[in-house]
DNA sequence: TACAACGTGAGAGTATAGTCTATACTTGAT
DNA sequence: ATCAAGTATAGACTATACTCTCACGTTGTA
């Protein structure tokens, strides 16, 4: 599919998508055999990586960090080892994030009290 | 305190706090008996209120969420009804994001799994 | 009194992650 | 054949959050 189809079924616009590419996030494939035109061809593993990236960039995950974890996913970039040894990294630093969450939960819960009870 | 004390104790530079000060989220005080310079000073709160930033910035939110937070704990820009609200709705939003690292979790262990048992 | 260390304000520079514009070529429907 | 809509490339622009430099005045110790 072209860049537009992509940009319609994931709701990133086209320029993003662009940008995804030139990070190194997504690849799109020209049609050798067609030499009218330079259009890239994009495939359902582009929507799946693109719904990742989007997820991944909510919680806080950078470009850099998203790269990474897509070569362990789709690349042989990296050893079996080295795969596992990033995912894990990724986990390791997500359960530290769930944790400060719940540290700033109870900060603010006890901002809330102190201003129900005029004590701020 | 002045501001080389509060970086030394935050451990925060002095070029970021004075951009936190312009940002609204401390505010040092100068001392209107002194002529001969302009020095602002600092109190214990703007040690906490630092504080409070670094761990809000590590969780994602910008400095005008974090703006909003200490303006419902120090200042009463705002109404109590107002503060609550505010902090309501950043207690929803830590909910909905340790959901979201919830599911990034389970993803990323399918793609260890996946890489694991050579599926990938 | 010299001078290093500290303080201020203004403004330039950097990194990240887009977002937009301009130019030019291609495709497809009429 | 025409012309709107789609595509590619390069590069400019924006927002956020710093980070650094410069110029210059102040303070405190030898």
């Amino acid at each position: 599919m072209l860049i537009n189809e992509v940009s319609k079924r994931t709701g990133i616009s086209i320029h993003t998508i662009r940008f995804y590419e030139k990070s190194g996030l997504i690849v799109g494939k020209q049609d050798e055999t067609v030499k009218s035109n330079n259009y890239y061809h994009y495939t359902e593993e582009t929507i799946e990586k693109l719904e990742f990236i989007a997820d991944a960039k909510s919680i806080g995950f950078t470009i850099k960090e998203i790269c990474q974890i897509i070569d362990a996913w789709f690349n042989d970039k990296y050893t079996k080892t080295q795969k596992l040894e990033i995912l894990e990294s990724k986990l390791v630093a997500l359960d530290q994030k769930l944790e400060e969450i719940n540290d700033m939960k109870n900060r603010i819960s006890v901002l809330k009290e102190d201003v129900l009870n005029d004590r701020c």
